[in-house]
DNA sequence: GTCGTTTGCACAAACGATTGTGCAGTTTGT
DNA sequence: ACAAACTGCACAATCGTTTGTGCAAACGAC
């Protein structure tokens, strides 16, 4: 009932105010220093908007700039604790910019990948954040046929700047802590790494510095120490469960390399008796907070999402979209288990 | 390197085509059997545009159509396993449907609430799902204005369809369970509700369903049975201790109604020895994984966000945007802690 | 051979903004 | 008092589509 129906133009505006659409639009997209619009007169037209609740129509501003205030982000799926924790920090970067955010997940799928992209292309997005991706090149490719700025964040792109997890870092670090904490007698430990699959980009990383920081503290590593057995669960439980088996108890040190790996060797953990855990340092590469649940600490390492996006924005804003490769490192988590050590009082 | 520098137009396919830009743009985008486009000239022109790698500028399009093909959702959080499922569900259904999901969080505040649908209906959004909204009137002031279509989800809002859980099944269902399994003279027992802001939308129904079980059921209820503490884990625990102190015990039926609630009262839990959860049963509404975690069951209600979202599409689908409130039924998950009875192992 | 139909397309006007340019009137400089 | 400079705005083109309308040529019926 308000007005007409639809929602006014500076055409309108123009009509009411006796001005003319230029100089409506140029009061009201603050352009009007520059073309020399009287201090009285743009204040009238303001008004006058402010009554009609004029606001510009997106598109067509879009259309004549040939920008559309727009910035795409892909990932690969939302419901998921890094991800999601993505979205908000690029909702938060894209808002400072003033900048309206889209973000679509792509479930992993090169073609839904290709063709979110360019649907975010063909409403002129500023840039195309591209987080996790599965085919980065094809994805480079396109971005840059279109001639927009893209950024790679998580996992490495070809010839665009890239944001991606320190992992070498990371994994050193999360080795070198758990060697720490192992018993004294560390000559003839033989810490553990499970989960991942080991040519992923990620992966391959992390057990290169699993391997160097192990070799370098204890002076030896042998291949059966890695066991790269994917991301499902089970079957991280069972090649937990083998190897217990094998050595009669649990390893001195082991780094799982994944929550979903994590909750696999859970599900063996729950069937040893208290005591097992006592000779053990468990580490675990990606941070949830049910950590703090579990009966024994667990050191986790959180990937910087904040960082990670925030890195990447900061790179969008030089426009300079040159190929360069950004580390962030993730952060440590002490174990902070609710239990706090007394688990005594629970036999 | 490629062609010029821009993306081609229809102007451009039609020079190269020698037909009209007309032409091409029907047969582009599909009208061009009404149009009595030749077959043959159709198909040219559509190889023409393949080969220069035309697509369309949906902002331009938008712009006539006075529709972007955007659909716009706001909600509080991304980082949040209830809101990032939401999201999920959003993304397919937006998909299936052709349009662009625009996802934006606005962190529980209402002013950057009313910002964000004013830029969304700036964008000419086909329509704009509102969950979980602090001020629902004014968010539905602003699309009636606009003559945008609207729905809210999770919380109700006015004059619009609203798509809500079924809290007062939930809460009854729950409570119920809890009821049940509790141990067999039931005659004394005072299960207590924890947690939440009683006069919440969601809160309040809950209580009222809770109440009327417990009455029902157990043929009486005192007040302080309901211990309506807000959210924060830290009150929550200690309200839990207080209440433990005064009873000497657990209560036989606790009913916490949050997964913030429920970290508190993990945190207090963790100090009593295991027995003390015999006679107890534990529900909690709303769910997380971990619970699969903990040492004694836990009856979570999970929000079915995937059928809250499907619902509010299939309004959407209706085109009808009169009032209506539509109740989605959250499910019963049942217990299932990895520890699976053996907890005398641990001891 | 004439007169309606149909076919196949081109023309041009929108959509709502932005922006280069032009042009009266007023002010300033001398 | 006359040119130069400045002020304050309006005009019109433009961004890339869509879509109502017009108009020749080909076709059909008689």
């Amino acid at each position: 009932m308000p007005r007409k129906k639809q929602k006014p133009t500076i055409y309108d505006i123009a009509e009411v105010s006796g001005a003319s659409p230029s100089t409506v639009s140029s009061v009201l997209n603050g352009s009007w220093k520059n073309r020399r619009i009287r201090a009285d007169t743009a204040q009238r037209i303001r008004e006058i908007a402010a009554s009609q609740g004029y606001s510009a129509n997106l598109q067509a501003r879009g259309l004549r700039k040939a920008k559309s205030g727009l910035v795409g982000m892909i990932l690969p799926v939302h419901d998921n604790r890094f991800f999601s924790s993505i979205s908000q920090s690029f909702e938060a970067n894209a808002r400072e910019r003033d900048l309206c955010p889209v973000i679509a997940s792509t479930l992993r799928d090169p073609q839904e990948e290709i063709r979110t992209v360019e649907t975010l292309i063909s409403y002129a997005v500023e840039a195309v954040f591209i987080v996790g991706a599965t085919d980065p090149e094809a994805l480079h490719r396109i971005c840059s046929a279109a001639n927009v700025a893209h950024i790679f964040v998580d996992l490495p792109g070809p010839d665009a700047p890239s944001v991606v997890s320190d992992n070498i870092h990371g994994a050193r670090l999360l080795t070198q802590t758990i060697l720490d904490e192992m018993p004294a007698d560390k000559g003839q430990a033989r810490p553990y790494f499970i989960g991942g699959v080991a040519d992923d980009y990620a992966t391959s990383r992390r057990i290169e510095a699993f391997r160097s920081v192990v070799m370098e503290t204890l002076g030896g590593m042998e291949d059966d120490q890695i066991i790269a057995c994917g991301y499902a669960p089970g079957r991280a439980a069972r090649e937990i469960a083998a190897l217990c088996d094998r050595m009669g108890r649990l390893p001195e040190g082991l780094f799982v390399n994944s929550l979903t790996a994590f909750e696999g060797v859970l599900g063996h953990f729950v069937t040893l008796p208290h005591e097992a855990f006592d000779g053990s340092v468990i580490g675990c590469y990606d941070y949830d907070p049910f950590g703090a649940f579990l009966r024994f600490p667990v050191h986790m390492m959180r990937q910087n999402s904040d960082a990670l996006i925030s890195a990447a924005f900061a790179q969008f804003d030089t426009g300079d979209f040159s190929p360069r490769l950004i580390m962030i490192k993730p952060d440590l988590i002490a174990p902070r288990t609710i239990y706090r050590g007394r688990f005594v009082e629970f036999g």
